[in-house]
DNA sequence: CGCCGTCTTGCGTAAACCCGCAGCTTGTTG
DNA sequence: CAACAAGCTGCGGGTTTACGCAAGACGGCG
């Protein structure tokens, strides 16, 4: 059996190999990658089925260089391990996991325990391994209440990106005024409102990057989803 | 000598203490912090005049928990040690840093080696080490050329707290229109046409909000800086 | 089938935004 | 002091946003 380590900083990198070798006795070879560009080339070389994968890397980060390994052998058991639960990476991940496929998700702040025990689950039982931390996320995330509908988290990361209304109804096949209407019940479940009018005249907010900023603070959005958006976005405007 | 070591996370922060102890044997105690919040109280109780400093961390970030060091003991010794070298970071620690203090920035990637001679450097010879990578960028960001004016910089933090033009101008004491000359310069520098205007009169970008997302993109922001900025205008709002 | 909720679309309006033009106030330089 | 660059400000107008109102479209459900 081998394991493939896929992780930007050396130090855990070293920390991980340690506890993949202690967890996993019938582990013959560890491998490592230090981004996540020689990660994929690595999984396509050594067929690896078994992968530990960082999220946030600097080259490529773990959601892109997960997807196309799934894409590639959907069965690759993957671990995610990383530092923080933004939703936006929850999110990420639970958008490109394949139908049945065996992964985790577990925080770098989790102990040698519990990280050995998700090892274990991941690699020899091919169960799904979710932090309780991320657990929570996703179930609020996904289910209605208080959660994002796919089509107005679409709507948060266009105009994220600075699209206008018009170019997002192009984008998205709609017409202007539904592209509005998604942007209404956006403002409406991010709170924009409330901050912003307040009785005060003055103390008004753009409604527009207001909301953007808010999903920032909330982690509903971060670096690397801005970064996967943009690349999608400009995949579109050359497809035309 | 005592040294006080501010890092989120477990593994850095044994990897630091040990890189202390390696470096400064006349260090006699080294005490630990694992966020910005204990890494202020630890100071304070300590007097403690040598400090490393992560950036990012979860509770407090290193950037607040350095403001309020030095404005209590601006003769404090800091060294910064970070992953990343975002013109945010750089920008809000030059910031902050005091008249004649010394103080460091040293990236995560550094060697061990490099890292020792930034610890004797700083803490006995009271000399600045700047990395050069953040070095470099220090100098074109702080330079004209290419570079971002302070007045710059601020109305795009402002648009990125979501702020309306109106507001803005009531914030900094300007007019309207001045405010949106401000505005005008900085989708200048942002490039914000070229990728906008491309002839198709469909690809159109919404300018303020595409500004934002370029200077993320760029790293000109990042999270902890919006988080600063959030904090500030909070501040002001209640002030009035 | 009729009723109802959700989603989409068009029309119209008030406000906000982007920006060219031009007059003023500064600080700098020869 | 004249000249000039750089920044602030008001005016005006073309676009884009935000959103109420109301008319269809679609899918369940009794």
């Amino acid at each position: 059996m081998k394991v493939l380590i896929v992780e930007d900083d050396p130090l855990h990198r070293s920390y991980l190999h340690e506890a993949v070798n202690a967890a996993l006795p019938e582990c013959d070879t560890v491998i490592e990658a230090e981004n996540g560009t020689v990660g994929e080339k690595l999984a396509r070389d050594h067929k690896s089925a078994h992968i530990v994968m960082d999220l946030q890397m600097a080259n490529r980060n773990g959601i892109e260089a997960a997807r196309t390994i799934w894409k590639e052998r959907p069965e690759t058991r993957i671990l995610f391990w990383s530092n923080y639960s933004d939703e936006a990476y929850v999110r990420g991940v639970s958008r490109i996991v394949p139908d049945g496929a065996a992964y985790g998700y577990v925080l770098k702040s989790a102990s040698d325990e519990r990280l050995r025990l998700a090892l274990r689950s991941i690699f020899i039982e091919s169960q799904c391994v979710i932090d309780r931390e991320v657990r929570g996320l996703q179930q609020k995330s996904l289910g209605q209440t208080n959660g994002f509908t796919d089509s107005e988290y679409e709507i948060l990361v266009d105009i994220a990106l600075g699209l206008t209304d018009r170019a997002i109804a192009k984008r998205r096949n709609l017409s202007l005024r539904s592209v509005q209407n998604r942007l209404q019940q956006l403002y409406d479940k991010l709170d924009v409102y409330q901050s912003a009018g307040d009785d005060h005249e003055d103390g008004r907010f753009n409604l527009r990057a207001r909301a953007v900023t808010v999903a920032f603070l909330r982690k509903l959005l971060n670096y690397s989803a801005l970064e996967r958006a943009e690349a999608e976005l400009q995949e579109w405007l050359d497809g035309k």
